[in-house]
DNA sequence: AGGTGCAATGATAGCGTTGCCATTACAAGC
DNA sequence: GCTTGTAATGGCAACGCTATCATTGCACCT
C-alpha cells in the first residue's frame, strides 16, 4: 500500500500542467507542446487549451521545463560594475544579440573583485547556462578551471591582449595606451601626466596605462606626475585629481586620463581654475561617452564600439553549440576622436 | 523487463550528486547535505566527500535543487532603463540587500515600453522566484494580474504616487515637480521653460512634470515654453533642445529639466552660447547625480536616495514571505539641493 | 542486561516538465 | 475490404536534486 507523503504540497497551490491537461481534457503531451509552440496541433484543441490556460492563469514553470529538455536557456554575463556606464552599454549588445532568440541573459557583478568572481562564476554556472560571457581575461585558477571543464561556451569580452579560454571580443587595451601617447606626441606634447583610478583593480584601465608608458618610452620619457585613487570612477574624483596634479606638477603640457568620467571632471577643474585648455594644459580620456562630446569644448579620447562587443559576443556563443578548436579572437578596434582638448 | 531509455544523456557527462556520492561511498542524502551545508554530518565524511567534490570538479545543478525544494532563491528585479545611470545606482542597492541573504538577482530591462514589461514579466515569473522588484505603478492590465496572482511578494519602487499591489518604495514624483518649482518660485524666478525627454515613456518625468505644472498653477503661471524629445536622456540632447528653447523664448527666466543629465546639457550651451547663469537664465534639474556637482558651477536640483531605494525594497520583501494585508508604501523622500544654477 | 537518547547516515518518493516512443483516427490507394 | 501513410494525441520515464521519513550505531544511564 502506498504511504501517501505530503510535503511541501498546498505551498501555493500552484497551477500545473496537469491542471490545464485535465480541464482541457488533453493529455500533459498536448499541452506542453501548445506552450512551448512545438510539434503538430489541431488548431480546434490548440485554442480549448489556450483558454483554460488563461482561465487558470497558468504560467509554465522553467525551472522544471529546463530540468527536463537539460536546456535552460540562459546566457550567463558577469561584469565588474554597473556604475561604469561602459558595462551597461555593453549589457545593452548583448541584450540587442539576445533578442529573438528564446535565450535570456543573467547578469552577476564583481565590483572589481577576482575572489568575488570566483564565486559568482560558480553560482551562475550552477544554472547550467547555455553560454558564459565574461569581462576581461584575467581570473583566479579556480575561475579559469570551472569556466574551462564546464564545457558551456566562454566568451571573453572586452580585451583580446591575453589568449582566451574559449573566444574573446573586443580591442588591445594595451595598443590603445600606445595610440593615445603617440597620438600626442605626433601633436607636440612631451611633458605628461597621468590621472587614473582604480588601482590594481580595473585591470584594462591598468593594461592601458602600461601601454602609455612603454609609447612614452619609445619616445625617450615617462609620466612626469601621476595621481591614481582607488574604487569607482566618477567626475568628483577626476575633478580632484587634476587639481592635486596641477598643484604638485604645474609645468606639464598634458593629461592623459584612465577614463572619460575623470577626464570631464579635469576638463572643470581647469574650467574654474582658469586653465586654458589646450594651451595651458592639454586633456586626453579614454572611452568616448556622450558627454565628452557635448561638453562646450569636446573631449580629446579614443572611442571604442561597446554596443558592438556585446552584440559580436553573443553572436560568437550562439554561432556553435562547441568551443572551437582554437581560441578565437575578435577586434573590434577603437578609434581615435581628436576633440578640442589635445 | 525495463526498457532502457537512451534519452538526452551523454550530452555533457555531467557530474551528478549520485556520481561523487557513488565515489565518496556515501548515500546522496550525505553529499546534499554537505553541499548545502544543513542538517549533521561527521567532520571526517564531509572532508571525505569535499575531497571527491573537488576532484570530480563538482558543480551543483540548481534547477534541479529548485525543482526539489520548490525554491528557486531568485529575486526578480525590472527595470526600464540601464542607460539611465538612476537604474545602476538602484540596483547597486539591491545587490548590497541581498548579500548576505541565499538570494540572486535576476534583471530584466523593459527600455520603458509597457508591452515588453509584459513579457519580461512572463518570463521572470516562469522562473518562479521569491520576489519581484518593478520600477513603477503603471502596468499593463494583463501585468498588474499576473503579479498579483503570483502570489510572491511585489515591491514596486521608484515612486509612491499611486496604490500598489503590495509594497512600494520611493517618493512622489509630483509632490518633488511641485517642491522644485515652489522652490523656484521663492527665489523670484517668473518664467518658466521645461526642457524634457521621453515623451509619454518615462511616466515619472511625466509625473515630476505635472506636479511643475500644479505649482505654477497654484501661482497663476505655466510653462511659457517647451521642448520635450523621444528616447533616452543623454547630455547631448539636453544642450540641444536647451538651444532650441533659447532660440524660440528668449525670455525665460529659469529652465527645469527632467532630470540632470539634460541639465547639464543645458548649461554647456550656456557656457558656449555666453549665457550668464543663473543670472540671464537659472538652470534646476532633476536627481542629484554626482556630475552635477562636480560642475565648475554645480548643478541646482533635487536629490534622492536611489542607492537607498533599492536596499529598502529588499528588505521589504524579504521581511516576510506573504504580502501584509494592506499594501504599504515606503517614502525615502528627497532634497533640494540648492547648487549655484538657479 | 536492557532501555533511552541522540548523532549520523540511508532510502525513496516526489518536484513539474519534456523527450521519446506508442497509439489512435481517418483518408487515400490498391 | 485491407493495407499504408500521416496527422493528432497520449503515456510514462527521466531530468538531478531535496524533504521526509527510517534506520543504524553508540554512549550513557538505571
Amino acid at each position: 500500500m502506498a504511504k501517501q507523503r505530503q510535503r511541501l504540497t498546498d505551498r501555493k497551490s500552484k497551477v500545473t500542467v496537469s491542471d490545464v491537461a485535465r480541464l482541457a481534457e488533453v493529455s500533459d503531451s498536448t499541452v506542453s507542446r501548445i506552450m512551448r509552440g512545438q510539434g503538430l496541433v489541431a488548431e480546434a484543441t490548440r485554442e480549448k487549451v489556450m483558454a483554460t490556460v488563461r482561465a487558470l492563469g497558468y504560467v509554465p514553470n522553467r525551472i522544471a521545463g529546463s530540468l527536463a529538455s537539460l536546456d535552460s536557456r540562459l546566457v550567463g554575463v558577469v561584469i565588474p560594475s554597473l556604475s561604469n556606464i561602459v558595462f551597461p552599454e555593453i549589457l545593452q549588445g548583448i541584450n540587442a544579440g539576445l533578442a529573438g532568440t528564446n535565450r535570456q541573459s543573467v547578469i552577476s557583478v564583481t565590483d572589481y573583485d577576482l575572489d568575488k568572481e570566483e564565486v559568482v562564476v560558480r553560482n551562475l554556472l550552477a544554472w547550467q547556462p547555455a553560454a558564459v560571457l565574461i569581462a576581461g581575461s584575467t581570473h583566479t585558477e579556480a575561475t579559469q578551471r570551472m569556466l574551462e571543464n564546464s564545457g558551456v561556451r566562454v566568451v571573453e569580452f572586452m580585451e583580446i591582449d591575453h589568449k582566451p579560454i574559449d573566444a574573446a571580443v573586443g580591442f588591445s587595451h594595451v595598443s590603445a595606451g600606445k595610440a593615445a601617447v603617440r597620438h600626442l606626441l605626433g601633436r607636440g606634447y612631451r611633458r605628461f601626466g597621468y590621472v587614473g583610478y582604480g588601482g590594481d583593480k580595473d585591470l584594462r584601465a591598468l593594461m592601458r596605462y602600461r601601454g602609455m608608458r612603454y609609447a612614452l618610452a619609445e619616445a625617450g620619457l615617462s609620466f612626469e606626475a601621476e595621481v591614481v585613487s582607488e574604487g569607482q570612477t566618477t567626475v568628483a574624483k577626476g575633478r580632484a585629481q587634476t587639481a592635486e596634479i596641477c598643484a604638485r606638477a604645474p609645468d606639464l603640457d598634458v593629461l592623459t586620463f584612465s577614463n572619460d568620467d575623470m577626464a570631464v571632471g579635469g576638463l572643470f577643474h581647469c574650467m574654474s581654475a582658469g586653465i586654458r585648455v589646450p594651451d595651458d594644459l592639454a586633456l586626453f580620456g579614454f572611452n568616448g561617452l556622450d558627454i565628452g562630446r557635448a561638453l562646450p569644448q569636446p573631449l580629446s579620447t579614443i572611442r571604442a564600439n561597446r554596443f558592438e562587443i556585446g552584440q559580436r559576443a553573443v553572436e560568437a556563443c550562439l554561432s556553435s553549440e562547441v568551443r572551437p578548436d582554437q581560441p578565437i579572437s575578435i577586434d573590434t578596434g577603437f578609434e581615435i576622436f581628436e576633440g578640442a582638448t589635445a
